[in-house]
RNA sequence: GUCUCUGUAGCUCAGUCGGAUAGAGCACAGGUUUCCUAAACCUGGGGCCACAGGUUCGAAUCCUGUCAGGGACACCA
C-alpha cells in the first residue's frame, strides 16, 4: 500500500476507527463498510476531504448520523498512528452527517514529494491486479484508407489501453481484420480493374459497386510492374484469390501506416479468414449445439417502420439460430445464411471464443455507433461461451463531424473530396487529433474543427493544456539557468527536489493546486474502472486552469510568484510545485498518447 | 413497431459506481501587462438538471413511464 493515494489512506484510517468503535461495542459488529467513501467536497468550506461513513452506517448502527460522525471523529484522533497515516488538522460534523476534514499542510506538501519520487509512474496503480484485458479497436475493413471517424475509435481504444496498463492490467491491443466477406472480393475486383488500367487497357469509368478510390492505382501499378500481363484476360476464378490477398495486404499496410502516424500500434492482428479456415467457427457451433443453444427456427419479419420497407424481399424460412435471448438479447440470431455459409455473427462468435481461450478475463470492443444493435447479441455470446466468467464492454463511439471554421467539410468518395485521417494528421498533428478525440464522452457526437483545433486560445483544450505544460517548463528552465544579472540558478535535480523544504507552500492558491495534483491517482483509478479515458483530458484541463490562474495571480500577489530572488527557500518550494504540475500534465498527456510540449513557438 | 444512446446556463459541454448552495468554456458586461510567456488571468449576470412518478437520511446521478432528437433493426460487414 506504499503508493496508495491520500484519499485511500484516510479511508483506511476511517476503517480502523470504525473497528475501534466495534471493539468498544459502540457500534454493532459485522457492519459492512463497502459504501463508505472519502471524497473531496465541492465546496472547500466543507473541508478538504469528507466521508459519508456516518450516514451510510447510521441506520444499521442505530445511531443518529451526526452522533455516529462524532464518534468516528473522536476515534480517529485517538487512533495509534501508523506510518502511512495522514495528519488530520481538524474535523467537524456538518449537514446530514458528513464528517469533514482539514489535513495538516505538511500532508499536502508531502504529496508533491511523493509525486516527484514516482516520476512517470505518478498515478500508476495495481488495481488491475494483472488482469488480462483485450482491447479491440479500429478493426476497419481493409478496403481503403482510414478516415476521421476511424480515428476516434482508434484514439479512444489506444488511450483506454494505455490507461488500463497504467492501472495494473495486462493489455492486448487488437485489430480484427474482416477479410472473409464479400467486401474483400469487391476490393479484389477493384484492384483487378486498376490492374487492367495499369496494363494499358481502356476501361473507362470505374463500374458501380467497385471501390473508385485512387489509392488502388499505385498498388495496381506496382503489381503490373512485378507480374506484367500475366493476369490479363483470365477468368476471375483464377485471379481472384491472388488479387484478394494482394489487395488486403496492401490495405493493411496502408492502415498500419495511418495508425502509426497517430502513434498507434496493435499487438495482434486477428484475421477472420484464417479463423474460418482453421475451423474455429465450425467448432464453436458444434459446442454451442452441445450446450443446446442452437436450434432451427423462424424469425419474425420486421413489423413496421423503415426496417420493414427495406426488407420487402423478406422470406420466412427456417434458420439456424443462436438462443441469445437466454442471455439478454431481444431476439435469437441467425448463424447461417440462406446459401449455407456462416453469418458475420457466427464468425464473430468464434473470434470472441478465441479471445476467451487466449485467457482474457475482460474484453473491450470499441465500435462505431452504427453497430449499436449488435452489442446485445455479442454480449450474449460471450456470456454463454464463458459461463459468465468473462465480461464484454462495448464502447460505442458516436459520429465525428469534420468542420473547417464552423463550416461542415463535405465528404464524398465519388467526388473525391474524401478527407482521410492521414490528411488531417498531416494538417494538425497527431497530438491534436488524439487530444480532441478525447474531449467528449465516447457516446456523444463530436465536432472536429480543423481551424479551431490549432487555434491558440483558451477555448482550444489541447493548446490550453500544452501551454500550461510549456509554461511550467519555461519557469523551470529559467530557474535552472538563472537569468543573468545576478539571479541565482537553482538546482532542480530530482534528489534536490525530493528534499526541498515545502513548508512555505501555505497560500490557498498553492494548496488548491497541490490538492488537485494529489487527487490525480484517484482520478486515474476512476477513469480506468469506468473505461473512460476522456476523464483524463478533462482533468488535465483543470490542472492547466489552476496553474494558469496561479501564474497570473503572481502578478498581483508577489508572495506567490514562483521565482523570487530575495526568497531562495520559498522559490525552491514553489519550483517543486511547478515541477509536480509539469509532471502530472506530462504523465496525463502521455496516457492519452500526446507528446507534451516543452516550449511554445 | 423494437432496441439503443442522448436531453444540464443563450451556445458547446463536464459532473466522482447517490452527497451538502449543480460547474467550466464560449458569448455578453466590466477589469488586469514597468513584474517568471496577456497565447493568460480576475469579477459579474445568467439554471423548473426535458417532464411525471418512485426508491431513501439525500437523486442531475438509480428504477418506471411520457415527450423530443440521433443511431441501429432477417440473411450484409
Amino acid at each position: 500500500m506504499i503508493n496508495s493515494h491520500i484519499l485511500a489512506r484516510l479511508l483506511g484510517q476511517i476503517f480502523r476507527a470504525l473497528e475501534q468503535l466495534e471493539a468498544k461495542g459502540e457500534i454493532p459488529r459485522g457492519l459492512k463498510f463497502t459504501r463508505v467513501t472519502v471524497d473531496p467536497p465541492r465546496d472547500l468550506s466543507h473541508g478538504e476531504l469528507a466521508t459519508n461513513a456516518a450516514m451510510v452506517l447510521a441506520k444499521e448502527a442505530r445511531l443518529k448520523p451526526q452522533e455516529l460522525a462524532h464518534k468516528i471523529g473522536q476515534a480517529l484522533t485517538a487512533l495509534p498512528p501508523e506510518s502511512e497515516d495522514v495528519t488530520i488538522q481538524s474535523w467537524s460534523v456538518e449537514g446530514p452527517g458528513f464528517l469533514n476534514f482539514r489535513l495538516a499542510p505538511a500532508v499536502w506538501q508531502a504529496e508533491l514529494h511523493r509525486a516527484l519520487a514516482l516520476e512517470s509512474r505518478f498515478g500508476a496503480s495495481e488495481i488491475g491486479r494483472g488482469q488480462r484485458v483485450n482491447v479491440e479497436y479500429v478493426s476497419a475493413n481493409p478496403t481503403g484508407p482510414l478516415h476521421l471517424a476511424h480515428a476516434r475509435g482508434a484514439v479512444v481504444g489506444d488511450a483506454l489501453a494505455a490507461l488500463l496498463e497504467f492501472t495494473g492490467h495486462k493489455v492486448c491491443r487488437e485489430y480484427y481484420i474482416n477479410d472473409a466477406g464479400a467486401q474483400v472480393e469487391v476490393l479484389a475486383r477493384s484492384l483487378y480493374h486498376r490492374y487492367r488500367q495499369a496494363a494499358g487497357e481502356d476501361i473507362g469509368e470505374v463500374p458501380a459497386g467497385l471501390y473508385p478510390g485512387d489509392y488502388l492505382r499505385p498498388i495496381a501499378a506496382d503489381l503490373y510492374a512485378k507480374t506484367g500481363a500475366a493476369w490479363q484476360n483470365r477468368d476471375e476464378a483464377e485471379w481472384l484469390p491472388f488479387f484478394m490477398a494482394t489487395a488486403i495486404a496492401a490495405m493493411l499496410n496502408m492502415i498500419k501506416t495511418d495508425l502509426a502516424q497517430l502513434g498507434i500500434k496493435h499487438d495482434v492482428f486477428a484475421s477472420e479468414d484464417q479463423l474460418v479456415k482453421a475451423g474455429a467457427v465450425a467448432r464453436v457451433l458444434e459446442s454451442l449445439t452441445q450446450m443446446g443453444l442452437i436450434y432451427q427456427g423462424h424469425l419474425e419479419a420486421p413489423k413496421a417502420g423503415k426496417a420493414a420497407e427495406s426488407h420487402e424481399d423478406w422470406e420466412d424460412r427456417p434458420q439456424t439460430l443462436f438462443r441469445s435471448t437466454e442471455f439478454g438479447d431481444d431476439s435469437d440470431r441467425a448463424l447461417l445464411k440462406s446459401n449455407g455459409s456462416y453469418t458475420y455473427f457466427a464468425n464473430d462468435i468464434a473470434y470472441h471464443l478465441d479471445k476467451i481461450d487466449r485467457g482474457f478475463t475482460q474484453l473491450i470492443n470499441i465500435w462505431g455507433a452504427d453497430h449499436g444493435g449488435y452489442v446485445k447479441r455479442m454480449a450474449a455470446a460471450v456470456k454463454a461461451l464463458s459461463q459468465g466468467q468473462v465480461t464484454l464492454d462495448v464502447k460505442l463511439c458516436q459520429l465525428v463531424t469534420l468542420l473547417d471554421n464552423g463550416i461542415p467539410v463535405k465528404m464524398s468518395k465519388r467526388a473525391g473530396t474524401f478527407v482521410t485521417l492521414a490528411e488531417v494528421v498531416e494538417q494538425v498533428g497527431a497530438g491534436v487529433v488524439r487530444f480532441i478525440m478525447l474531449t467528449r464522452k465516447n457516446d456523444m457526437a463530436l465536432e472536429f474543427d480543423l481551424a479551431k483545433v490549432v487555434e491558440q486560445s483558451r477555448d482550444n483544450p489541447v493548446f490550453y493544456v500544452q501551454y500550461g505544460h510549456a509554461r511550467a517548463a519555461s519557469v523551470l528552465r529559467m530557474a535552472r539557468e538563472g537569468a543573468g544579472d545576478g539571479k541565482p540558478a537553482y538546482d532542480l535535480s530530482p534528489q534536490t527536489l525530493l528534499t526541498t523544504d515545502l513548508s512555505g507552500l501555505t497560500s490557498e492558491e498553492e494548496l488548491s493546486l497541490i490538492r488537485l495534483l494529489a487527487f490525480w491517482p484517484r482520478l486515474v483509478e476512476q477513469a480506468s474502472e469506468a473505461h473512460e479515458p476522456h476523464r483524463i483530458a478533462f482533468y488535465l484541463g483543470e490542472v492547466a486552469a489552476a496553474f494558469h490562474s496561479l501564474w497570473t495571480k503572481g502578478r498581483e500577489n508577489a508572495t506567490i510568484r514562483f521565482i523570487q530572488p530575495e526568497d531562495q527557500k520559498g522559490t525552491s518550494a514553489r519550483l517543486t510545485l511547478v515541477a509536480a504540475t509539469k509532471l502530472t500534465l506530462s504523465v496525463g498527456l502521455r496516457i492519452l498518447g500526446v507528446e507534451p510540449i516543452e516550449e511554445m513557438r
